[in-house]
DNA sequence: GTAAAAACCGACCGATCATTCGGTCGATAA
DNA sequence: TTATCGACCGAATGATCGGTCGGTTTTTAC
């Protein structure tokens, strides 16, 4: 609180004032992110052209290696413990992670599911990879945001990667 | 610490007896955390057998997935953000935690080399390869530690994944 | 112009935190 | 027997924490 109110400039009973509490404080910032990254995936959404469905993933992964870049905070929030450990007990907080993960998923759902149907996606149960995609990815985030190893260098490898797992003909619905 | 000091029995001071201060008592974990991690992958690469590369990093990614829930606590420890930010400054935590992620990621990578060699893997840059397929199984396992997807049913999918990702002939080296 | 409301301030409060310290106790050595 | 030791205890300590409160300033409404 104290580094708030000096990052502010906002005396520390004043952050009192327009919250009730740290809780509350951290419900608004959450809900904040959640509009943030939802409202940055309708704007992509509207804005992206691709002339298939593999087409669309790989924006959708490019993309969120972008945004994440842009808005490092906001996905910080989301690679700390803290939030899941309120979201146990919390319903506001777990709502708000559901439909921030949500979004993420269904950007990369989509995109699978419409290339099931024009060929160039030949992976059975679009949900299922959509979550094993976005573990992948985020977890290159994840590593790069730690700063293990240097994960910019891994795009080229993460998007050859996910071009592999989708366009896999073995997988082909049968 | 006076949770610790209830859950261990010893009193207040005696924590403070044993250890300099709580970050010296962290660091103890975390070399703790290290030494389990590690001896159970050695344990593990004298136990198995497999018949070429790729088995070798299923079998990887396998036991990966089983020692995550045999340990939670110890992986809970990898996926929270304080030791990361310990590390920027603390040499000893960053040397730790480099060598766990050493030992992950080599593990995988050995399998890649091998089956680089035996024509059983096709994926270049056995390195990178090894990292993105540890990104994909830790970020399905954080999925699943923090209850967001039940992600025990993702395993099957995730086995898929990484046969794709390693065995797409046209990634093959020329 | 003025009164009510909202925003703001910072000193202050009690609780909690990591850490300290004087002292007890049982084991080993002289 | 006595001296020395390290393990252990738990009350005490000061710093820090989230949160409150009485009072001041600014904004809004008529």
């Amino acid at each position: 609180m104290a580094e708030l109110s000096k990052a502010t400039g906002a005396a520390g009973g004043t952050i009192f004032h327009h919250f009730k509490n740290k809780e509350d404080l951290f419900l608004n910032i959450l809900e904040d992110v959640k509009g943030t990254i939802i409202g940055e995936f309708e704007q992509y959404k509207k804005k992206r052209d691709c002339r298939n469905g593999l087409e669309m993933v790989e924006g959708a992964v490019t993309f969120y290696l972008d945004l994440t870049g842009r808005l490092e905070d906001p996905f910080l929030l989301l690679h700390r413990h803290f939030p899941y450990e309120m979201a146990e007990t919390n319903t506001v907080c777990r709502g708000c992670l559901e439909s921030i993960y949500n979004c993420l998923l269904d950007i990369f759902e989509e995109g699978i599911r419409a290339g099931q149907q024009d060929g160039s996606v030949k992976t059975p149960s679009a949900r299922n990879t959509a979550m094993v995609m976005f573990a992948m990815v985020d977890g290159i985030v994840r590593l790069n945001t730690y700063r293990i190893y240097d994960a910019g260098t891994l795009y080229g490898s993460l998007m050859d990667s996910c071009r592999s797992l989708l366009t896999d003909t073995r997988q082909e619905i049968p």
